[in-house]
DNA sequence: TAAATAGTGTCTTTTAGACAGTATTAT
DNA sequence: ATAATACTGTCTAAAAGACACTATTTA
């Protein structure tokens, strides 16, 4: 080769090289976490304490620690840092990079590219604040983004009437009720984005699975799939599909204890099994129509 | 609410906001541009012109401009700029993002998150070296990235004995040759993840049609499955179930006049159809073996 | 007992794929 | 004529979905 790769040449470079020679743009990690309460699907969200966007509600998330970490490894301390999870917990939490997001001008600061992180995660206590963050909770989802559409101005992002004690965090105030409405900076759109990722991504992923704890039943799992696809399933067909498709659960051997049961036989238990990807998928119902 | 989401209050915080205060991350896009020629599957490369990774071949990229892009708007500046189209002919070519990568030493000369895009364009012209670049070219991707996976060193990156027109820019070296082996950086590793993002794709969206002209054959259509997924099709099978697959392709009335055929009906020609998604979807054969 | 639920059987429709066959064109 | 190619027909197997049915448990 005519010039070498010479690594003398690359230090005699990486001496006199100048990292604040460049306009700054700020990297930021958010985090949709996901995760079921009572049936309903919920989103980890943090009141903003300081400006841009004070009180507002947003994704929990953070600059990235330049040179000390990684893009995943940021994700997960901030998820980790809201929840108040250990290491052996966040072990059990999928966390899947979404998309990055970087409009000039998304936050009023300076450019600001934020790498998003999609998360689920089984029933989880309630959020710690941590950070900059005044509060933090789990928020029903449809409250703030209905339908998954982008979010669009609301009166009332989310309904106090309901399930008041899933806000979590202790925040005294209800952010978002000052009529501004929606998710500061563009966490709305981040957000209606990794909730269609995640009804994609259940179709031919087992990570349903990530919503439940170790053992489930096939009850509690179609129960996921309704919940975060918004349709109802067929119970029979649901469950001889699942049983189908190699590698998706394995059973326990045991039985439910059927706490809260209405009647009928004690329901099998399973755990998560070794496939990767479902083959064939668990395809949503009713594609046809508006999908082109 | 208690404390106003004042405007003021965000005008204050902002004026004596310092974007310096952080430690800095170079934020860059880069692009997977993929095309067929010859029936080979090419992806687009620029020759490093200066440190590091002096004379090495990379992704085509190159810095966001802070305040000024948005990293969509950089990715197309950056594709733009090698292959010398004009905005025109970069309508007909599928750009989108393919994911972030921010390893905190990926980069020898600072913290560099690279927003990976990803890109698909019917047959091109020889690239233009834009840039920094010394050359660029497209490349035989399975010279660089055998059978998709992860860059891993070999003595000889690409081959020279054919289609050596195929490498453009008029470089007279061969980057690559001098031991080392693979792209510089870590974009072998982007290169993999694009091609496996590229084979997806055409499972569930019309995208093959994006790598054909305005109008095209079957038989060309299912060429460029048999290509990117590196596997023969049932040609009889192919054509019904893509006429069968609603907004997939229109007929143009028209036939192919069949330049180089060694014989045959002519071929009726077809358009894309207005479908964004393939509902039901072309699967890849044989993924029950070596997936789970 | 009635109601609710877990799980299975069975039938129909849709889709994928193997394979054969016909028509059209180049050499 | 022969070979190659563009399509089409037909049959089988896999899969999705509708519906019915039995068994088990709670109230």
């Amino acid at each position: 080769m005519a010039e070498p790769d010479g690594t003398q040449a690359e230090r005699d470079f990486l001496a006199q090289y100048d990292p604040r020679a460049f306009d700054p743009i700020a990297v930021t990690v958010d985090v949709v976490a996901l995760t079921l309460r009572a049936g309903r699907l919920h989103v980890l969200a943090v009141e903003r304490g300081g400006q841009p966007f004070a009180g507002r509600w947003a994704l929990p998330g953070g600059f990235v620690r330049a040179g000390r970490e990684s893009l995943d490894e940021a994700a997960a301390r901030e998820l980790a840092e809201e929840t108040g999870l250990d290491a052996a917990a966040l072990d059990r939490v999928h966390l899947e990079q979404l998309g990055s997001y970087g409009s000039p001008h998304r936050d009023p600061r300076m450019h600001v590219v934020s790498v998003a992180y999609l998360a689920f995660a089984p029933g989880l206590p309630d959020a710690q604040p941590g950070g900059d963050a005044a509060g933090a909770g789990w928020l029903p989802v449809e409250a703030i983004s209905p339908a998954g559409q982008p979010d669009e101005a609301r009166p009332r992002p989310f309904e106090q009437g309901r399930r008041t004690g899933a806000y979590g965090g202790g925040a005294g105030r209800r952010p978002g009720h000052d009529g501004s409405g929606g998710l500061a900076f563009d966490h709305g759109r981040i957000l209606a984005d990794g909730l269609e990722r995640a009804r994609a991504k259940i179709e031919y992923t087992p990570l349903a699975t990530a919503f439940l704890g170790e053992s489930f039943t096939i009850t509690e799992l179609r129960e996921v799939y309704e919940t975060v696809w918004g349709a109802a399933l067929h119970a029979g067909n649901f469950h001889r599909k699942v049983l189908s498709v190699p590698g998706f659960v394995e059973s326990t051997g045991e039985t439910d204890t059927r706490p809260g049961s209405r009647g009928g036989p004690r329901a099998r238990l399973y755990r998560a099994g070794d496939a990767r990807l479902l083959h064939p998928a668990l395809l949503r119902p009713d594609r046809e129509a508006g999908v082109r």
